[in-house]
DNA sequence: AAAGATTGACTGTTCAATCTTT
DNA sequence: AAAGATTGAACAGTCAATCTTT
């Protein structure tokens, strides 16, 4: 009975699962990542996205939206990632209002100093989540996703 | 070529774009609770989580346990709740170093009053993520869950 | 000595207010 | 006036050290 309900807690479980799994990883990516290099998660992940940026720049609020951060967050980022000379600010010479950012060769070499322990304890992280068999479906999707749209 | 770094690409591609979900969902449902009822998505899980503890007691390890937080973080927010008289603590009597909590009735009465904003913006974030079509498998995972071992 | 919980010091995040450029 | 970025104040999180109980 109350089958109206089913589908409010079906999303509820699925959320608590995913937010299980998303702090199980983030848990084990953020020890390594601190310890071995000084880098918290979303440290690596803002140089790993500016690293694919080839030719263009990103504006502080397309970091913002790419960490899930605020914008005062995103700045004090980028803030300590410029004192460590791993990235630098431009100001974006069409709309003087808006900042660019760029990986320094620093900022590239830390992040392929980091990127093999970031992928061993990602798999490690995803292996013993396959302990738990009520993940199955969630971890079989995320091998399964699309890749993103290619851009040649 | 460079075939067997697929699975590496496959798995950081999976782990971005679950990261991305999630931070998605919980930024609205942090919106709503913190300015409807003043709980953060974490308070609100634990109230939640503690809900469902029916006869038997969590100590504070199994609630930083299932919040993903660190027994100090999980100390300070029983003490926020406990502030507020949403939970109570009680030592555990065969064991004098864990702590039980229990919600008190204003406890429950939150929850069940944040409940309905919960459900309504979660359903509403993850109909928006669906917009997103690389989302999609992720998104059908959520909810083929299975059920959690019933207890009856 | 080890397990469970808490406290102190520090770092990072948020909201609201501010400053600059359009 | 609105958009983009930054700053100040308050709050929440982590690690390391501590206290109590087993």
């Amino acid at each position: 009975m109350a089958r109206a309900d089913d589908a409010v807690e079906v999303r509820a479980r699925g959320w608590r699962t995913l937010a299980a799994l998303h702090g199980h990883i983030e848990t084990a990516l953020e020890k390594v990542l601190h310890t071995e290099h000084d880098l918290s998660v979303v440290e690596f992940t803002v140089l790993d996205v500016l690293s694919r940026q080839n030719g263009w720049y990103m504006r502080m609020q397309q970091v913002a939206r790419a960490t899930a951060l605020s914008s005062s967050a995103t700045t004090r980022l980028v803030n300590r990632l410029e004192d460590r000379r791993l990235l630098t600010r431009h100001i974006c010479p069409d709309d003087r209002r808006g900042i660019y950012t760029e990986l320094t060769p620093m900022g590239h070499a830390l992040l392929e100093r980091a990127r093999p322990d970031h992928d061993r304890v990602l798999k490690q992280a995803l292996d013993t989540a396959a302990d738990q068999p009520e993940l199955a479906p969630l971890l079989d999707a995320l091998h399964s996703l699309e890749q993103p749209p290619a851009s040649n």
